[in-house]
DNA sequence: GTATTCATGTCTACAGCGTATACAAGACGG
DNA sequence: CCGTCTTGTATACGCTGTAGACATGAATAC
């Protein structure tokens, strides 16, 4: 094994159990087992290390993602997309906020980025709304921005609830995650 | 003016122009002309002068919001509660994102926090809720959560664009977030 | 076979951080 | 007048990221 990979693997570790602030240059080398300027022959500083963890990490993730979702009706399709965001969010809370709240240079930009092949994650969400409107379930409208609509409203709920401004225990938020899409699908006006 | 005071406010204007990891104690006691370990005589410590000033900052701006939507048929009060919101949050990122995003002890926590008195701010939200209901424009529903949709939709849209994800101007996003909006209230299904 | 270059590491050092501790000077109530 | 409280300073400790100089072994060129 590598030793840049070593590396990346402590400090992923750090970052997924302790977040971002907990991972020094000092620390990582102590238990790599190197100096801590080593780690600056294998990437430039302490944020490209950062990013570098953050984006394997992402990578695998995107990869997995969905998997769990192959039947079912088209609204058990699409929560279960949502449970297996939140699978990401609550399972790995500091690497989530890391990587959703923290800015990103090479971050994807809406709508250019998320439009074909550039975000495999946010293509599946558009890709199941695209089936709902062609099965007709869901009105015509522009894909992009009604599959927006349901991932920023699942985003948003849950930096409230790692900001602990939620006080429900992991099954109740899930439930209510669940109450927010089917209100955002059937509307809230009569 | 107070001593304490003096240091809140250069605390503040550093917090709302560079952001909370720029506010470092030598920086604002070098500003008010004291010594770093003067500020201890007023704050335990750097977090408790943050929060200081984050409290009071939206203290103030609860206060004064929602002042603009006085008029209007209902949609477009709420419309502009979403501005005035908006208006914060794009107006003042850095301490917007230091409220929202970081964890505060003292957070409000939601349902029992929110319901009355607990947040002015989301208060008004939930009373416009109250009021689209009696008149018969919205789903008789929970209010709470109803809030809770739209608020925490475009809480995630924001924090997409404060992330630098949306790649689009100021108006540009505003308008994004008013589809939004507007698609909530219809709902995304036929 | 020898010289040179490159990758990968170490060591030392600097400037910055939050803050614990000890001390000082003025205000004030008794 | 004396003790106490408030508000400040000075010094120091351990932490941080990282710049710069140097070492060492492997690979590559002549």
């Amino acid at each position: 094994m590598n030793t840049a990979e070593k590396i990346a693997e402590v400090a992923r570790d750090i970052l997924i159990h302790e977040g971002s602030e907990a991972v020094s240059m000092r620390r990582v080398a102590g238990i790599v087992g190197i100096t801590p300027m080593a780690i600056y022959k294998h990437y430039p500083n302490r944020q490209a290390l950062l990013q570098a963890v953050a984006d394997a990490t992402l990578h695998e993730l995107a990869e997995n993602w969905g998997a769990r979702v192959a039947e079912g009706d088209w609204q058990a399709r699409l929560i279960g997309l949502m449970h297996d965001f939140l699978d990401f969010a609550l399972g790995s809370p500091h690497l989530y906020r890391f990587v959703m709240t923290d800015q990103h240079e090479q971050a994807r930009h809406f709508p250019d980025d998320f439009k074909s092949g550039g975000s495999p994650a946010f293509e599946r969400i558009v890709s199941i709304i695209e089936d709902g409107m062609a099965a007709g379930i869901l009105r015509t409208d522009v894909p992009l921005e009604a599959a927006l609509v349901l991932t920023s409203a699942t985003q948003g709920l849950v930096q409230l609830y790692l900001g602990g401004r939620i006080g429900l225990d992991e099954p109740a938020f899930r439930d209510l995650c669940e109450r927010n899409v089917r209100r955002i699908l059937n509307g809230l006006c009569v």
